[in-house]
DNA sequence: TCATACAGTGATAAATTAATCACCATAATG
DNA sequence: CATTATGGTGATTAATTTATCACTGTATGA
């Protein structure tokens, strides 16, 4: 993983909040595993757009910081399930709200940005 | 401002919301405007860390976002004050609720952080 | 033996965001 | 004229995040 040069500073919620959970990727794949899509596979497909090494690397971050867990079951092909531990839990209310958020902003941005040319 | 390559997915309001407030300064300076923090010199000193030039174009960009409005008085030295819109003041509860659960998440982190030598 | 499904990694490049540093402009003040 | 306060920009580099592509490994079934 990246080791950072510029500290974060943990006096600051949003700049903790915004270390573990802001990125690209990382608040749809809670949002993903929270609706019950589990497996490395699914996610892969549930996610639009997302592929299998960003995945794996986004899985391990949010695993590394303590958001979600990982079962793996030793069958044939191996299957492995990913779940939202407490912290992650704690998140969800938090997630559905900007999900809902952006998506009535959504018409306002579009809007912006196709305006400028 | 930088010109996308990779395109927003307008149907995922996670994506939507990241794109307009998911950076390292936009939270804290929403938050802190909503405190009643106006001015770029009172900012630059109120949000830890950040620069003048770095202000300037966050602050542009959630202008041109439609998240701040400003107002500019004509008085000498110039005076310029940014205001939180509908939209801005929408987002408050939700930055709100994520400073506080960053603050919960940062003794996890912190340890999480020092852990890995 | 060859292909398939699944999870995962290493090396590298491309995209994006943030930081640096040096500037411009206005008008007041000494 | 030199300095100060305020807001702002341009060019450039550094930092960070995402994306690409090619691999490894296990066991199964054709």
């Amino acid at each position: 993983m990246y080791q950072r040069k510029i500290p974060i500073d943990y006096n600051c919620g949003l700049n903790v909040a915004m270390e573990v959970v802001g990125s690209k990727w990382k608040f749809c794949l809670l949002d993903e595993i929270s609706k019950g899509t589990k497996r490395p596979k699914d996610l892969v497909n549930a996610v639009n757009g997302i592929t299998k090494r960003v995945l794996q690397n986004q899985l391990k971050e949010l695993e590394f910081h303590g958001l979600l867990g990982k079962t793996i079951y030793t069958e044939i092909p191996l299957r492995v399930e990913y779940f939202l531990t407490a912290s992650g839990e704690s998140l969800m209310p938090l997630i559905v709200a900007i999900d809902k958020w952006g998506l009535e902003f959504a018409p306002q941005l579009k809007k912006i940005l196709e305006t400028e040319d």
